[in-house]
DNA sequence: ACTGTAGGCCAACATGTGTTGACTTTCCAG
DNA sequence: CTGGAAAGTCAACACATGTTGGCCTACAGT
């Protein structure tokens, strides 16, 4: 598509492809879940035959790990009053979602997670590597390893009926409205008495 | 298995296996979602014949759709007071995953719902037909047509994170652990402050 | 006993899928 | 120029799945 003649260190032709191939599928896995994602699919939106994808990919399963390299980019909520932590924790959130939903890789894992175990693995993982510390590091260790299952289970909760299931009672308020009607209740979780 | 002498009014043979099959769907699409569900494994569960499923339910869509049949069998929440009304429901919809949840029907649907256009559309009904007007009549229309996605986001939450991807964090929690962390949770959604 | 019908089984078809291997084209190093 | 590897295409295999239609079997009404 674009003018390529700079040849960044290491330009393989192969990378663009190969970063072609990751991006429609993505996008598949993200609106239609693992099973009924066609490799084929994935090789037409990428313009380039099936027999590809299995070459840069070696099969399905590992094409969809490759997918599911996920960053939630969390700040660092020690930086954050206490109080202010639940705001800053739906509103980060709802930036990511609502730019668009479609690749946002945590809603990729969503829909996946729910019927394939690989991806629930790998939900466990993140929430592992990546949610608990963070609360963690804010909270302290105790209370937040008693709470952080139920925050998460709050902000996942706000992303399927908003994103996936496309709750019309959830996807009619604004982001202004999610914030303030979420933020009391995180903060009611995280309140330890 | 039981005996079945006693003829009750319309006590077809066919009633029993068309039962069986139900029952057999239910299981498959519950742990396994919509798409990978054979009707070759229902029947298998069963003890007949794939072509039988095909006679009763005419195609998997339907079968699907017969299995989608919910009631989430809330309570008057007319009748409880205002300020116990977010436990009540918390201790609701855990009292009835506790059981079971690999055949209760609104886990069924929330598996399927995330990447089925039909299932989603069904729990759109469900939302409608009985969240919506029981937090309405508890609350009055307009507080609750604000608040009650929010609360059904924060249900679903749970059931999402400790049933069907089964977050260690969430599964590891008692109950009452539960019901003590999120009642005040939803309790702060619904204060119209 | 006879027969029609409902309940059930079997074998096959059509299709879509993941995956493979052989073949062709591109392109750069020597 | 030229050879050989990298990048890509093509056609097919093997298999699972939804679905169909023909056949068998039990059994209730006559």
């Amino acid at each position: 598509m674009t003018r390529d003649t700079e040849t960044s260190t290491t330009d393989r032709r192969s990378d663009r492809t190969k970063a072609a191939i990751l991006r429609a599928a993505r996008e598949r896995f993200a609106t239609q879940g693992y099973e009924r994602t066609t490799i084929r699919a994935v090789a037409s939106d990428a313009g380039i035959d099936p027999s590809m994808v299995m070459r840069y990919f070696g099969n399905k399963a590992r094409l969809f790990d490759a997918t599911l390299t996920i960053d939630l980019r969390l700040p660092d909520l020690t930086a954050v009053p206490t109080d202010e932590l639940p705001q800053t924790l739906v509103r980060h959130f709802l930036k990511r979602w609502e730019g668009d939903p479609a690749d946002d890789a945590l809603l990729v894992l969503m829909r996946s997670a729910v019927t394939n175990e690989q991806a629930a693995a790998r939900m466990h993982e993140i929430f592992a590597a990546q949610v608990a510390p963070a609360l963690a590091a804010a909270l302290g260790p105790e209370l937040a390893a008693h709470r952080a299952g139920l925050v998460a289970a709050q902000l996942l909760g706000l992303g399927l009926t908003r994103y996936l299931l496309r709750l019309p009672a959830v996807t009619t308020l604004t982001p202004d409205e999610i914030e303030a009607g979420l933020a009391p209740a995180i903060q009611a979780v995280l309140d330890p008495n």
